[in-house]
DNA sequence: ATTCCACCAGGACATAAGTCACAGCATCCC
DNA sequence: GGGATGCTGTGACTTATGTCCTGGTGGAAT
């Protein structure tokens, strides 16, 4: 049992009739999650749909000890676990709250539910998945296409976009920088200094950069 | 318009009631492409729905004259066009006709119908989507984490569970395997070579190889 | 204050992967 | 027959990436 409001509140679901999200909004429960604790493990059962309240989740590949990188990642309004609920099996990743993290976890029953009875529910699902596909399709491609460097300039004008200012920080440290971009930590300091060397951007300490060439940037980010 | 058997034959439909697939089939309409022929680009408006009847089509990304490589490949009773259709813009990724295939093709318009009269259709389509997003997952996961080496050795082994002989035929040329392992012709021919060399494999030309060693490819696969 | 500890800087080296160039060999078509 | 053409085989080379170190720094804990 959540608020209303805070479904009512989210993207996805303000298109949903009202009656409809009362008796989503009755049939989940709460979950809070610390910093680095594991929400759903890879390989593991579903216990149902989540949807992000607060916070941010970061879906990892690969176990403990080994590399691991970033599948991607959910901030508010974000759903997690539609893959084993209606494709079947197991998680395919493990989910980690990358910060104190509130998620509505739904039952496999009450979203059935909800979808036969108004088929607007089932849009919401098929829009979320068909964004996490596509998202997906794009990091294949980039990982597969693209140089460490291109990547990294992409991130950086990313971060630049959303922050709208030339100084951005990442709140990320290197290590989980790499693991965002797929690769290992030494890389990312290399190819940082790289671009610092080259005066497309400066340190500011502490994950905080400051853009100096933007056009540059985005040649390094198509190129390779 | 097509066979209602053409449809009911196919797993994924299987469990949908006689009424809609007999309204479903009637709003479909037959497409036919040659080997090659593109059935959409990235990048462009969707048309609708496919579902593959007849053949096999790869969706591949990278523009022409560069490095293209294949996001995924679907068979009979594949589906494609799901991401533009429910996340909005456009295609993702190119689709092209790998051998003589034909799909059908179901409107925007006809597809929500079937989905607000019928919530099983919906089931269909997450479970169809839910499935593409796993595959994703696995494919980016192999890509970023594993060496080409390991990607040739597994894809030898599906080919071998696929058929149940340790005679396969790829029925792919160097240059298709290649896109398909997210690499280039050249490194195929060399690592193709080296499983020659160390025993593990013995080509058969055209594309067809007898696998010697499968404890050793599945070690293969696994590592690196 | 001192000791940890997580994080960052950076060099040396190994190797996987991509690029280039060219040769051989079928097949198809004039 | 004699080109074309497409696929394959292979060596030489370059480069990107990963691995293994060693050390430095700043903040938190004791």
């Amino acid at each position: 049992m959540i608020p209303v409001r805070q479904l009512a509140d989210l993207p996805s679901f303000r298109e949903l009739p009202p009656a409809v999200l009362e008796v989503l909004a009755a049939s989940a429960i709460t979950m809070r999650f610390v910093r680095d604790e594991v929400i759903f493990l890879a390989g593991s059962e579903p216990r149902g749909w989540y949807v992000v309240l607060e916070g941010r989740v970061r879906v990892v590949r690969g176990g403990t000890g080994e590399r691991q990188h970033v599948v991607h990642t959910e901030t508010v309004g974000g759903t997690l676990g539609e893959v084993p609920m209606f494709g079947g099996g197991t998680h395919p990743a493990t989910g980690l709250a990358a910060e104190p993290t509130v998620c509505a976890l739904f039952s496999r029953s009450a979203l059935e539910g909800a979808i036969a009875r108004c088929p607007a529910v089932a849009f919401v699902l098929l829009q979320r998945l068909a964004a996490r596909a596509r998202r997906l399709v794009d990091r294949l491609d980039e990982r597969s296409a693209r140089g460490v460097q291109a990547r990294l300039g992409e991130f950086l004008l990313e971060r630049h976009a959303a922050a709208g200012s030339l100084h951005i920080s990442t709140g990320l440290t290197q290590q989980e920088l790499a693991e965002e971009l797929g690769t290992v930590r030494e890389v990312v300091a290399r190819e940082v200094r790289g671009l610092i060397r080259a005066g497309l951007i400066v340190s500011a300490g502490g994950g905080r950069y400051e853009l100096r060439d933007i056009e540059q940037l985005r040649e390094l980010a198509r190129s390779r």
